[in-house]
DNA sequence: GAAAAGGGCGCG
DNA sequence: AAAGCGCGCCCTTTTC
């Protein structure tokens, strides 16, 4: 059964209960104050979970609709986010011919504004003065979408694939806003220990003692009273002033160089970067009440990757895990896929080889018993190399070897990249397509296939046509690697939430952090062995959705921590 | 004086 | 060894 939600009036909510197999005829429709909805989800949701008669939530964005339900304490099993979903169906190869597909951009095609969105976390239940501008959708629109979407899934190449791929995309949105309602659990005592440590302590204004004195101690080497270590064009000067010949100022290739204000430069950098980008002003920008919650954007990569707005929570450095601490009682797992895209990239082009290579141990060992390579590390860039179109040094030279061993794998990523070289689409394993080439792409090409074509005109349009064949290489495997993760961790919640059937969502073992091949979960201690053992029967079930019977194998590392630290 | 671009570095 | 993919964010410099 389908719920379309969708906002009228000023302050009403009208629900219309749906039933597919008849014609989308709604069974009957309700129009309630928007109060009144956590009881309405509630009710709505108490059956059996998993069973058939569970409802499937349908609004246009998932951010605009569940925090409120969720601080409400209405949790939500399963919906459609129809905006995540539009973009997919919009973009897929598998639905190309699709009306919906076809047509010319609409309302649900338009940009959300980030400003124009409320800030997820601060929503307060259901706003009766929003504008009514905030609505995306207009009050007929939620339900025309869903029957557009839906006759494009039917008709499109392959059904199976891409309601897996929305589910789970959908999934991924509740889970969003779950994992933003709960936050990290964060200590910020430790941080403002850790930066003390390395910084000195928090100074009202200006740079805290110890960067300070290395700015000092650059300036007295190098001659430069003046110097600004933060600019690269002043430091590169200063350097080379001093007889250092340095092309830029970037950490790794000064670490190579031998003199004695190097040593005391790459502390200054890292030092200044701690600061800077996790420093005292994020704690308290981002740290509230034991909880680090970022702003997680699922779908927001063109991949299906998530991204983050405001406090880089998909980059927080290992530096500072140590303040990441599970509340007394309570343990983390912090779980990690190992080698995940080789592993996809394995399952996507059923090579048998690669398979067995990754099977009951570590890939990359695995491909260094196969003979192909030398050494782990040989194997670990090689294929990253492969999966990333490394042409040049020592990855590129073993291309050759890595193909002669596992042709059928190397070949799905070549062919890939020769897609994108002719300005094609390519596609992951559930449906979600690349986007083609834009800018000036195609004037480009079409200069340098001209009749009075230079050979910079060819030049220039074989390294572009090149650049994008490495993002289509890359594509396939990133876009089916998200897939996966998104379906492992839908997954996951579903077991999670059957641990401690009853309890309050964070009363109860939750999903606390997501970082592309890696969650942690919160949970009280007693369940924690339970939490890891559904964290690899998760994975299992991800690798079977997206590749069936191929014997492809998704081993997870499941650390049970008090910190973040401990994990791996 | 604001916006865009460039350099750099954190994560996968 | 620092290339080859995808990001976000900080600071400085350049451009409008």
């Amino acid at each position: 059964m389908h719920i379309l939600l969708e906002r009228v009036g000023r302050g009403d909510v009208r629900a219309t209960w749906l039933d597919l197999s008849r014609e989308g005829v709604p069974e009957r429709m309700e129009t309630l104050a928007l109060g009144g909805l956590p009881a309405l989800v509630e009710a709505e949701e108490a059956g059996a979970p998993g069973s058939a008669d569970r409802p499937r939530w349908v609004w246009d964005d998932t951010r605009a609709w569940y925090p409120a339900l969720l601080s409400a304490g209405a949790r939500v099993e399963r919906c459609v986010d129809l905006r995540l979903c539009h973009v997919i169906l919009r973009g897929s190869t598998l639905t190309a011919a699709t009306p919906l597909a076809r047509a010319d951009p609409g309302p649900w095609d338009a940009v959300v504004e980030p400003e124009a969105e409320a800030p997820a976390v601060h929503t307060a239940l259901f706003d009766l003065d929003e504008p009514a501008d905030a609505a995306v959708a207009s009050p007929a629109s939620v339900r025309d979408e869903f029957v557009a979407q839906e006759q494009a899934i039917a008709s499109s190449a392959d059904p199976r694939r891409l309601r897996l791929l929305l589910a789970a995309e959908s999934a991924g949105a509740l889970i969003g806003v779950e994992l933003q309602y709960a936050g990290l659990p964060y200590s910020a005592e430790r941080h403002d220990a850790l930066l003390t440590g390395l910084l000195g302590p928090r100074p009202a204004y200006g740079r805290p003692a110890v960067l300070e004195g290395l700015v000092r101690e650059l300036r007295e080497q190098l001659e430069a009273p003046d110097l600004n270590p933060d600019s690269p064009p002043d430091l590169l000067k200063a350097l080379q002033r001093a007889g250092i010949l340095a092309t830029s100022t970037r950490s790794w290739e000064l670490r190579r160089i031998e003199h004695p204000v190097i040593d005391p430069l790459l502390r200054y950098k890292k030092l200044s970067r701690l600061l800077t980008a996790n420093g005292w002003t994020w704690l308290d920008a981002w740290v509230h009440d034991g909880r680090f919650r970022p702003d997680y954007v699922p779908g927001g990569v063109v991949t299906g990757r998530w991204a983050t707005r405001g406090g880089g929570a998909l980059q927080l450095p290992r530096q500072v895990r140590g303040a990441v601490v599970a509340d007394p009682g309570w343990k983390l797992v912090v779980a990690d896929a190992a080698q995940l895209e080789p592993r996809v990239l394995t399952g996507l082009s059923g090579d048998e080889a690669m398979a067995a290579a990754g099977r009951g141990k570590d890939l990359y060992e695995g491909i260094v018993a196969s003979g192909a390579v030398d050494a782990r590390a040989q194997a670990k860039v090689a294929m990253l190399g492969a999966m990333y179109g490394a042409t040049t040094g020592e990855s590129g030279r073993l291309m050759p070897r890595l193909t002669r061993a596992f042709p059928r794998a190397v070949r799905l990523v070549e062919d890939a990249a020769r897609a994108g070289e002719r300005g094609e689409k390519v596609t992951s394993r559930l449906g979600r397509s690349s986007p083609l080439p834009g800018g000036r792409w195609g004037e480009v090409q079409s200069a340098a296939s001209a009749a009075d074509a230079t050979e910079a005109d060819e030049r220039r349009a074989r390294s572009l046509g090149r650049d994008w064949g490495r993002f289509t290489r890359n594509f396939v495997v990133q876009a089916s690697a998200a897939e996966w993760a998104l379906c492992w961790m839908a997954e996951l919640r579903n077991r999670l939430t059957a641990l401690a059937p009853g309890a309050a969502f964070t009363a109860s073992p939750h999903l606390v952090y997501f970082l592309h091949d890696e969650v942690i979960v919160h949970t009280p201690e007693e369940l924690a062995d339970e939490v890891a053992a559904a964290v690899r029967a998760s994975a299992e079930q991800a690798g079977r959705l997206l590749f069936g019977a191929f014997p492809v194998e998704f081993p997870v590392t499941a650390a049970i921590v008090d910190s973040y630290a401990e994990a791996k």
